[in-house]
DNA sequence: AATTTACTTTAAAATAGTTCTAAACTACTT
DNA sequence: AAGTAGTTTAGAACTATTTTAAAGTAAATT
C-alpha cells in the first residue's frame, strides 16, 4: 500500500478515505475524471464516501499537486492524473479529452506577457468533432 | 437603429428585447461578459429584463454566430462579441481574459486528428499571474 | 385591418454542480 | 491514555443555468 506514503510525502494525512481515493487513482495508467465519476468508482469498489469527502479530497490532491483539473469546457469540473506538461483534444459534441503530448505539439510565436504579469503555464485545446 | 437588421440579416426575429442587448453588445468595441454582467448593463440602461430572456438570447445569439462562448475557466459561462480567429490570456486569480489576436500566436508543430474525427477549432490560454 | 400562427418573454420552479455547516470521528502528538 | 487538530459526513445552502407553462408579440394570412 504505497497510497499512504504517497499521501504522507504530498503532506497530506493518510485517512481512509484518501487512500481509497489514491488507489483508484494513482494505478500506473492515467485519466481524466469528474467528482461524480470517481464516486461511482468507488462505489463500485465496494467502498462508500460522502460526495463532499470527494469534492474536499480532490481540492487537496490538486492543491498539494497530485492531479491537475483541466482548464475546461463544460459545467462540470474536470481532474486529470497527468502531471505532465500536456495539451488536449476536445470532442465538442460529448465532452471527452484525449492527452496531447507536449512534443506532439509546440508554439512557434507566444505574444508578450502583459506588464505586471507572470505567465503561469499555457493550454492549448484542440477541438474535434466526429466525422459526420 | 441598425440591430434591428443586424438581426433580421441573421436570421432572428428583432424583438426589443435583442435590440436592447444587441444595442449593447454590438456598439464597435469587443468584450467579454457574463450572463448577469449583460443583466446589470441592460438594467443600468433604464431597461428591464428577465435573466432567462438573457440566457435564451445569448444563447440564440451565439447559435447564429453573433457572438462566441469562451471555451473557460471557471463555473460562470463567458462570451465575447470578438468574433475573429484569436486567443487569450488568461488572469487565473481574476477569471479576467484578454485577447490575443491571432498574429500575436502561432502554432508550428500540431498532432494529427484522430481517426474518424474533424479538427473544428483551437483554443490557446496562456494563464497569467500579477507579478506581485 | 383583423385573425391566426408561430415564436418569444416571463416569473417561478427545477436542476446540476459544488460548497458550507456543525457535529461526530480519527490520526497524530503529548 | 488524553488532548488537539484535521477530516468526514449528511444535509442544507448556494450559484449558474434551464425548464415550464402561461401571457405576450411579431409576422403571415386572410
Amino acid at each position: 500500500m504505497q497510497s499512504k506514503i504517497k499521501l504522507r510525502n504530498a503532506g497530506l494525512r493518510p485517512t481512509n478515505q484518501r487512500i481509497i481515493i489514491a488507489d483508484l487513482l494513482f494505478n500506473g495508467s492515467n485519466r481524466h475524471f469528474t467528482a461524480e465519476n470517481l464516486l461511482d468508482e468507488i462505489n463500485l469498489s465496494g467502498n462508500k464516501m460522502s460526495i463532499a469527502t470527494v469534492y474536499n479530497c480532490l481540492k487537496k490532491f490538486k492543491n498539494v499537486g497530485l492531479i491537475n483539473q483541466v482548464e475546461s469546457v463544460n459545467d462540470t469540473a474536470i481532474f486529470d492524473t497527468n502531471m505532465d506538461f500536456h495539451h488536449h483534444f476536445l470532442d465538442v459534441e460529448t465532452g471527452e479529452l484525449t492527452d496531447i503530448k507536449n512534443n506532439e505539439i509546440s508554439l512557434l510565436k507566444i505574444p508578450e506577457t502583459p506588464e505586471g504579469f507572470i505567465n503561469s503555464g499555457v493550454d492549448i485545446i484542440i477541438k474535434i468533432k466526429k466525422n459526420n
